[in-house]
DNA sequence: TATGAATGAGTATTCATTCAT
DNA sequence: GATGAATGAATACTCATTCAT
């Protein structure tokens, strides 16, 4: 996951990473990431200059990684929808699969422990603009209700997000089959087609 | 917010819940907690056994509350969509009304300091199952597809959450007119019309 | 010598400065303090800020008490030249009976560990600022050189000090006969008439 | 100021200088002192066998330096006073001149961290041991009164130090004119004329 | 010679918790 | 009940020194 880094920087994010979702952060003392990790504190030091150094690279690394993950084949000639449904496969796939990172993510998103330039420039190497991207193409074609992209992808999200909590906490398990009914509901939920019908249904 | 608890108790649990909305958990100290709530250590320690029960009753007494606000009027013979409705606008209303609780129920819900017997408790008093029956009946009358009530719930809760969070982050603005676009959205992902709409629209 | 503190402080403040003089401030530990003075460490930042603080209450204690040593009876209504003398022997056994207070004050009044406001209130309370008071009169009386008294307090302050050093050093004694010329060589060196016969005297 | 030592080696002493006089020892770190000097850590050790010798053999260049230029002309066949005042005068100019190094030597020379080895090879090349030989050419030659000339010369200069001090530290100027006092005060103090005039003034 | 990555004991300070009053 | 002084283990971080290259 951390391929971009040297040896000693790969091995203390990777640790760090572990702790941090096994034991939360306050519990995650640089000396236990020395020990586990088999860097000295005072090699870590070398290579970062702060426990918060440490956890904001974390969150640059994961936000990059996973970006690379979901955007891949996300602009191609493919019709919009083929496109949509591939790119939230691949978001419940990077969560299933790199849980630890998506829930570092979760947990930390809107921790002041992560810096606001952080954010911002995680923000330009995630995945959430590129998706908001293939909306405004649906928006503009027809496809999708006149609603802010950002806030469909938002709102895509979270359901994925707590699909994918609800499954982690053992509340539920998601099948292949409820994910293509999840991922297709997402599509329902702001597709023009359905809106209208809804609109003229809901007699509001 | 915490009506059931004695005066001191009531202090000690809106000061923390206000620090660690401020500052985060780490940052929350019980010396803190003490000079800002007015109460010494020694006394909150005659009330609460340790730092941890705090925050754990801290999280208990938000889910009751949230749970009692989003469930008024759930169980009328109101139409369902009717009550489903409602019963969003009261969850929106609840994280934008009383956003500390919502950020705190939000950070720490999947946080190892919160204990699973809390969690189990919590369910109990929240507003999940009961909006989770409301979509058992909807299922029930055909109202809505064949998915796991509780999934559906978390779905849109997922939804609700990450509206909010781009709200309160200023990502985007959420007025009246995107809620109610958004709630019916909520309708539309899960309506059995739809579905099927879309299974044949998507060819897949 | 540090009568107007609490016990804690006291004890503290009494321990700082042996280690401080036996093993410098660098050597001088909290932890070190905390076990010498039997004061644990949490308690010890209970009473003081930092080891700044500690160091700084120090300096402050030990120039106020200096300075009520040293300018007992400066002034009464005898002879300048008696009250003269008295207080140079009172300098002189303030840095022999209370010889770690002399160091202390020696070798951190020109450290950065000391603050401006230290400083500045310290002076306030000391023996330099009267004793210069007593040169001025002397000065106005025609019985000293026109010297700025500040310049010859200092001066004969400096003399002093190194008198003291180089005892405590052990490169020779000052024994009763050599302290009583030592505090004439002072008058005389800023004595109007010896300066006169000088300046006739060095032909320059 | 270091011409007897390599390129290496007059880098780190320096470099060292500036630092201890900026920043104080305990802020003076080896790293710190490699990265100012431009020679990397593992190559001061090459040339110094730890921090303890740089700071030692700051100490000896520096007193050898000052030695060597206080005790210039100091042994010629002019008069004695002209000889003292000239030494007196080049003390004040190497005070002022080269104050890093004054500063150094005031603050190390009773510090533990200066061996006792260093301060006795330091004696043999200073400027004391030579001034007090005048002086006790002078107390021969019945000018100065008989006091050990050591404890003269050590006068004489904590005299100095603390005008110099004064000066430095912005409390009063030390102008020509105040300078020569200065000196004329020393050889007053001292004189054995003055000293019976005195001894029969003072009349105790 | 020269480099600078690596070490790990040591630092000041914090903080949940206890307990005498 | 209520106080806040006292405890001391734990924390993030530093730094003199070593050593493989």
């Amino acid at each position: 996951m951390f391929n971009n880094y040297n040896k000693v920087e790969q091995a203390v994010l990777e640790t760090t990473l572990r702790l941090i979702i096994e034991k939360e952060l306050q519990a995650t003392s640089m000396s236990l990431i020395a020990k586990e990790s088999g860097v000295s504190t005072g090699n870590i030091y070398h290579y970062f200059s702060s426990k918060e150094e440490i956890i904001n690279e974390l969150y640059r690394g994961i936000v990059k990684f996973n970006g690379e993950f979901v955007t891949r084949e996300l602009f191609t000639d493919e019709p919009i929808q083929t496109r949509f449904e591939r790119a939230w496969r691949y978001v419940a796939e990077l969560c299933q699969t790199y849980s630890e990172g998506f829930r570092f993510i979760e947990q930390y998103s809107f921790s002041p422990y992560i810096t606001e330039s952080t954010k911002q420039e995680a923000y330009k190497v995630g995945w959430c603009a590129p998706l908001a991207r293939l909306y405004e193409e649906a928006v503009e074609q027809g496809l999708f209700i006149e609603l802010d992209p950002e806030m469909m992808v938002q709102m895509h999200y979270g359901s994925m997000v707590y699909l994918i909590k609800g499954q982690l906490q053992g509340y539920f398990p998601v099948e292949e089959r409820a994910l293509r009914q999840v991922i297709q509901s997402f599509w329902a939920s702001v597709s023009q087609t359905q809106a209208d019908t809804k609109k003229a249904g809901s007699g509001t």
